[in-house]
DNA sequence: CTAAAATTGAGACTGAGTCTCAACTAGATT
DNA sequence: AATCTAGTTGAGACTCAGTCTCAATTTTAG
């Protein structure tokens, strides 16, 4: 089954409305592993050109409260989006010289974590662990002569 | 010795010159757990009105640079900042409700994340964790009655 | 089919953060 | 201590992501 299909019916069963925009706008983020709202917006709009972008917004608010939105923040520039339904829990790994990001699991955390908020007597909706870091290669340039972070690339457009 | 002043001395073995102003915010930021920039611009001012919002954001780039500042983002409101220097290394578990912020160290983790950094040839710089959930009152409110999350309150001013 | 309710597009608006530039220091040099 | 100069500042214009407003449109309920 096709992710953007369970996620549409993830927001029916909440009583949300599948408008055509809706649907147009669902897809395309989940058509990318990380995007900018801008970008999304472009995206959209590539198809669409008629779609507001107030309405792109709007999704991204959507999903977000259905609990299938994550926003990734950064110093330098706007924060990066992805749509985390249907995937493993991951967590990242960046570089801060050169932007590329790694994505990885590590079970182990999923377990200490429970422990932790079950002792502060919360309920967990959601966590982010983010690693920030020198990939291989930028260890190896003078920082002095190292631009600024570019800012960052999407990973890869996937179907 | 005052956090501070240390502070100061790290900025200035990085060659960068210590003013009146920057001496002003460093002390101001280090004297909250968490604030907001405005929050900083408004504080550094009512002691010292003719400071720029612009050198206030300088300041919290610089140490962010210098690697002693932590930005904190969500999604309703602008994002917390925290300076982490001379501060056991904590994370963070906050109410997305009503905002609550809880600090706790998990030694555990420490260990684990250096394995998978390494494991991928980075080298470390900083990372955060951050979980969020309900907190046990607000587990006990009917989500639908709830208000939006206020937005995030600075929890406790520290001399 | 009609009415009520939700959504949309368009564009104005907000607010955090950045940039520009002339005036002004901090700190090095004498 | 006086001088020099590169770095810093204040003021305000500017940018840009994101939000809001509202009339027009679309959807769903009856």
């Amino acid at each position: 089954m096709k992710r953007f299909v369970l996620i549409e019916q993830l927001l029916k069963d909440k009583g949300i409305r599948l408008t055509t925009q809706r649907r147009l706008v669902v897809r395309r983020a989940v058509s990318h592993l990380h995007f900018t709202a801008e970008e999304l917006v472009a995206d959209v709009r590539a198809i669409e050109p008629s779609v507001a972008r107030g309405t792109v917004y709007r999704v991204l608010i959507l999903l977000h409260e259905a609990g299938v939105l994550e926003k990734h923040d950064f110093w330098h520039g706007p924060p990066y989006y992805e749509v985390t339904f249907g995937k493993a829990h991951h967590d990242h790994l960046m570089c801060v010289q050169c932007g590329e990001i790694i994505e990885f699991q590590e079970p182990r955390w999923e377990r200490l974590q429970e422990e932790v908020v079950k002792q502060h007597g919360y309920q967990l909706l959601s966590h982010t662990h983010k690693l920030y870091g020198l990939c291989e290669r930028c260890q190896h340039v003078d920082p002095k002569r190292a631009s600024k972070p570019p800012h960052l690339h999407v990973e890869e457009v996937v179907a």
